[in-house]
RNA sequence: GUGAGCGUAGCUCAGUUGGUUAGAGCACCAGGUUGUGGCCCUGGGGGUCGUGGGUUCAAAUCCCAUCGCUCACCCCA
């Protein structure tokens, strides 16, 4: 049996309500802040994510899938969306446009990881990017937007984390006393901590090992040796982040992943769903744009996953999605009448009905389980004698009350 | 890439030390008397016990290999 390749999952049917429930949440709540939709191709060359998202990442360096086209072009499906976007508004001069672009997506990554619980090798993502300007305004608006859209998703058991990372000088700076604190002390880190001491020095905070987190206890932090603008720029998204009632924790030890963040850095970690907790990430990325050959140009975005958001929706029942509820089945009595069963149910439907019947012939008892089954609200009997007089029974199943109407009546009836 | 756990009907699982035609619940289909649902009752279809090999008179049950799934590490959404 030919079954869906390692770490993809099937949509089916009866999931795919909660998926649309999700997403017209998310795009009202980005209709609200005045964000435009935009849509990149699924694949890209390689070289953008690799210049984009840093050589050194984890991404980068083997999580991406690539391949060579025909024309022996290395090929990547997109892992993330903000180095695509960058691309696609340096690529249409957008910015001569407008100052300020504020712009939100939602699509399908890639990323060839092992999977596990809330991982996918193909997942979804929402998210904004909004481009040419560096107001930490924007920093709060982000956290605001996907603060907002869990919390109309009734999710409760979440926090926000935020930080700074300042900017590239500063934090150039930090990373050599940083060096320094804990060069005495390398022989004692973890296996992966020692390499990260030369790779990416940061990331030792990440480290879930306890002798690690213990050697960095009275470690120096970030967030104290931040320059005057960085500093000034972190207090205003907290500002704002209180005065808009957002519960967040300052945690100086988040250290994203991605080498193009600059200032504020954030996630949303919940409660509910196992090991992979960081329902969505995001921050600041004043130079990327530069990186990838387009003018200055400051920028700030997030990225929220959707299967980890529904997966702590369904861990905390976070909300619930009414039945399917089918308007009307018409069931036939005796004798084969399918034209005529085909053109009323055509002529309720140009009417935006919802309608069904049967196509297998079914006994009058299998034609009603099965109008029951899909819960149909009225059902229509074609056939037996009041057919003959040119009338159809109607029976309204919630209250089982049943009268007859003359077929033409179809045409102009309604149900409310 | 590393580690651990698990693979019996569409789904959730029973099947205690190897021994007769492998079971249950749910789901599905048909029926419960002339043309009507939800509850209930009866019957039915569906499994080469993940796959391949081995041990044995005999294997879903023991051994080996292989594939797949799950969770965790790593990293991230």
């Amino acid at each position: 049996m030919i079954k869906a390749v390692t770490g993809t999952k099937d949509i089916l049917p009866n999931e795919i309500s909660k998926w649309n429930y999700l997403e017209s949440v998310v795009r009202s709540v980005f209709k609200s802040f005045n964000y435009s939709e935009i849509r990149t191709p699924i694949f890209e060359e390689t070289s953008l994510f690799a210049r984009g998202i840093g050589e050194e990442t984890d991404i980068v360096g083997k999580e991406m899938y690539t391949f060579l086209d025909k024309g022996q072009t290395s090929i990547t499906l997109k892992p993330e969306m903000t180095a695509s976007v960058v691309r696609a508004y340096i690529e249409h001069s957008m910015a001569s446009k407008q100052p300020l672009h504020k712009l939100y997506y939602i699509s399908p990554m890639f990323r060839q990881e092992r999977p596990q619980a809330g991982r996918l090798r193909q997942f979804h993502q929402f998210g904004a990017e909004a481009l040419g300007s560096d107001s930490p305004m924007l920093d709060a608006e982000m956290i605001h937007m996907v603060y907002e859209i869990l919390k109309r998703l009734g999710l409760k058991d979440l926090m926000v984390k935020i930080n700074s990372l300042g900017i590239p000088e500063v934090r150039e700076n930090y990373k050599k006393v940083l060096r320094e604190f804990l060069l005495p002390k390398k022989n004692l880190l973890s296996e992966d901590s020692r390499k990260r001491f030369d790779t990416n020095i940061l990331r030792i905070f990440d480290s879930k090992v306890e002798s690690d987190q213990d050697l960095l206890k009275n470690a120096p932090m970030l967030i104290n040796h931040l320059d005057e603008k960085s500093k000034n720029d972190f207090e205003i998204v907290k500002k704002i982040l209180t005065t808009v009632k957002i519960p967040f924790e300052v945690d100086s030890k988040l250290v994203r992943g991605l080498d193009y963040y600059t200032k504020t850095t954030f996630e949303i970690v919940s409660g509910k769903v196992g090991s992979q907790n960081a329902l969505c990430g995001g921050g600041r990325y004043d130079l990327l744009a530069e990186q990838l050959e387009g003018k200055h140009t400051p920028g700030v975005g997030f990225a929220a996953g959707i299967e980890r958001i529904l997966l702590a929706c369904e861990n905390e029942k976070s909300f619930n999605i009414p039945e399917e509820k089918l308007d009307f089945y018409i069931v036939t009595i005796g004798e084969n009448l399918s034209e005529k069963v085909y053109e009323a149910a055509s002529i309720l439907r140009q009417r935006n009905f919802s309608v069904e019947f049967d196509y297998q012939n079914r006994s009058t008892k299998a034609q009603m389980r099965e109008a029951n089954k899909l819960n149909s609200r009225f059902v229509i009997f074609f056939g037996g004698d009041e057919y003959l007089s040119g009338m159809v029974s109607i029976k309204n199943m919630q209250s089982s009350e049943q009268r007859q109407i003359p077929i033409s009546e179809l045409q102009t009836i309604n149900i409310d």
